[in-house]
DNA sequence: TCCCACTGTCATAAG
DNA sequence: ACCTTATGACAGTGG
């Protein structure tokens, strides 16, 4: 069914080709060519707009009525001027081919009560001359309701409505020239979704903005991206040419991406308020596009990279480092994802530096404000926010860790300002020195933990040296009254001479070296000093005990 | 509000 | 002379 038929303001057209003659069949949405026609005739009622409604659904049910029959079964329905006829006739160049355009033509022609200058109209549009198609990749059908029936009124050309209805189904090859004369009505998601195509009743080729948009796009991977149709069809026409350039190649880029990583994606839409993106894009002078912050990240990379590569080097002065290819940046999908606009030149890169500066503060104030888990780039680190600015087209990380020899290079190698230089050194020195507290801190912290681990272990040793002490002096302790026990006992079994007890205050046992077992205590001290002398290597003996 | 741990940065010395 | 590393000191941040 039909989509109701929305007012649209260009923007929301433009993009809405995308794929459009060159890879997928189009469903053509009547009301969208009814709008089309609409802006032809805008003084049509209500009324007659509601019964060529009806009559082209019915046309859409009667696909296979001959083109003769259409003729009459909508002849005079639609109504329009001279000029107006001209302009969807010439919508129509390019777009039919075959016996049956032949055809139409013909009835066209034989039209007596035709103006002349819609008859010269209809010869150069094309539609008398089929060799000027260009046949087109895929076969798409389309414009289900393109006959052509007129009938004149008999009046003044210039005063008198032509009543014209297009309900003659085609099936049409479609190149991209022949996309850029159609507008379509942009789909919210590509594969999912009727795109409606309208006609355009305009096209200004002629235009040199289109010249030079188009060889500019030849030459970049946009079109690589976009359906050439959406490119040349958004730079063709429209005052707000800017803007919704900028908003067709949002949309391109977006549908990269989402068809890249399969992102899902919430209800996209066309507006830049939408709530996945904070995204602001700029267009560089060489019709280069980027957007310079607040790029949702995609990388798997932890920083990123900040940057990447412009085809263009003599255009847009950027980084472009050639140096050692472990290091070089090739990977054309990380630019897209990442910053585009390093390309600048870097006097606009300073002035954007200082700006940074000034708003990284308040970017990391509204950080605070957000969830955590989000991944935008206002988490990333000042001297991330200064490589984007000046478009460096490495991270943080890779400008710290790479060799000596490598920066030196990259640094040789660029042309770089005396800020990108002082700014990478500056990186790079805060970098590594980041690094070094880090590994520094680390190895404090190791240290610290060995010393706890020494004090645990001299802790254990010196109780297991307290228990071993105290073991000793039981131990002691033990042998001190086992031998006094046995001292007492030898005491009191020794005798005198008269076979009398020995009196322990006054003597002590004492070997001597004349083969005297006691002694008086009076002299123990002189023997002990000798004995000392000689008792140390026998052993020690009981004195004093 | 204070405390504390963590982190980044700067300055400086040393290699 | 230049670079890197180590380290103390300081400030900001978050729990």
């Amino acid at each position: 069914p039909p989509v109701p038929p929305r007012k649209e303001d260009g923007a929301t057209v433009l993009g809405s080709l995308r794929g459009a003659g060159c890879s997928m069949a189009e469903d053509v949405d009547l009301k969208a060519c009814q709008e089309t026609l609409d802006e032809c005739c805008p003084h049509q009622g209500e009324s007659q707009l509601k019964l060529q409604e009806d009559e082209k659904e019915e046309d859409i049910n009667q696909s296979s009525r001959s083109h003769a029959d259409s003729l009459l079964f909508f002849e005079g329905h639609l109504q329009l001027l001279p000029s107006q006829m001209e302009n969807v006739l010439e919508t129509t160049d390019g777009l039919v081919q075959g016996n049956t355009l032949g055809e139409i033509r013909q009835d066209l022609l034989l039209l007596p009560e035709l103006p002349v200058s819609t008859v010269e109209s209809i010869r150069c549009s094309g539609l008398c001359e089929p060799s000027n198609y260009k046949p087109g990749p895929k076969k798409v059908s389309l414009l289900e309701d393109t006959q052509l029936v007129t009938s004149s009124t008999g009046q003044d050309p210039s005063s008198s409505l032509h009543n014209i209805s297009l309900t003659q189904t085609f099936c049409h090859r479609f190149s991209p020239h022949d996309a850029t004369l159609l507008r379509t009505d942009y789909p919210t998601r590509s594969n999912s979704e009727t795109r409606h195509l309208h006609s355009q009743v305009s096209f200004p080729q002629s235009s040199s903005n289109i010249t030079i948009s188009e060889s500019l796009l030849h030459g970049s991977n946009l079109t690589g991206l976009f359906p050439m149709a959406d490119i040349v069809n958004l730079m063709a026409h429209d005052d707000n040419f800017d803007e919704i350039k900028l908003m067709a190649l949002k949309e391109g880029l977006d549908t990269v991406v989402y068809q890249l990583f399969e992102e899902p994606e919430p209800d996209s839409g066309l507006s830049l308020n939408s709530s996945h993106s904070t995204t602001s894009y700029s267009v560089c002078t060489e019709g280069a596009v980027g957007y310079s912050s607040a790029v949702k990240s995609v990388s798997s990379h932890g920083l990123g990279v900040v940057g990447g590569h412009s085809q263009d080097d003599s255009k847009c002065g950027h980084v472009e480092y050639l140096g050692d290819s472990k290091w070089s940046r090739e990977d054309t999908l990380q630019q897209l994802l990442h910053n585009h606009t390093y390309n600048q030149l870097p006097s606009q890169a300073a002035s954007t530096l200082e700006h940074h500066q000034q708003t990284w503060m308040e970017k990391q104030n509204e950080v605070k404000d957000r969830c955590h888990n989000s991944t935008t780039d206002t988490n990333l680190s000042y001297d991330e926010h200064c490589a984007k600015a000046l478009r460096i087209p490495f991270s943080v990380h890779e400008i710290a860790r790479m060799p000596v020899d490598s920066f030196n290079t990259m640094l040789a190698k660029n042309r770089l300002t005396d800020t990108q230089v002082s700014l990478l050194r500056d990186i790079r020195r805060r970098g590594r020195n980041r690094v070094a507290a880090q590994n520094y801190r680390k190895r404090k912290l190791d240290a610290i933990h060995n010393l706890e681990e020494d004090i645990n272990v001299l802790q254990t040793r010196k109780e297991s040296l307290k228990e071993e002490h105290s073991q000793c002096s039981r131990s002691i302790k033990w042998m001190k009254r086992k031998f006094n026990s046995l001292y007492r006992d030898i005491f009191s079994r020794l005798r005198d001479d008269q076979g009398r007890p020995i009196d322990p205050y006054q003597y002590v046992i004492h070997c001597s070296s004349n083969g005297s077992v006691l002694i008086p205590k009076h002299l123990v001290k002189s023997e002990q000093k000798q004995d000392t002398k000689k008792g140390r290597s026998m052993g020690g003996h009981f004195l004093g005990l």
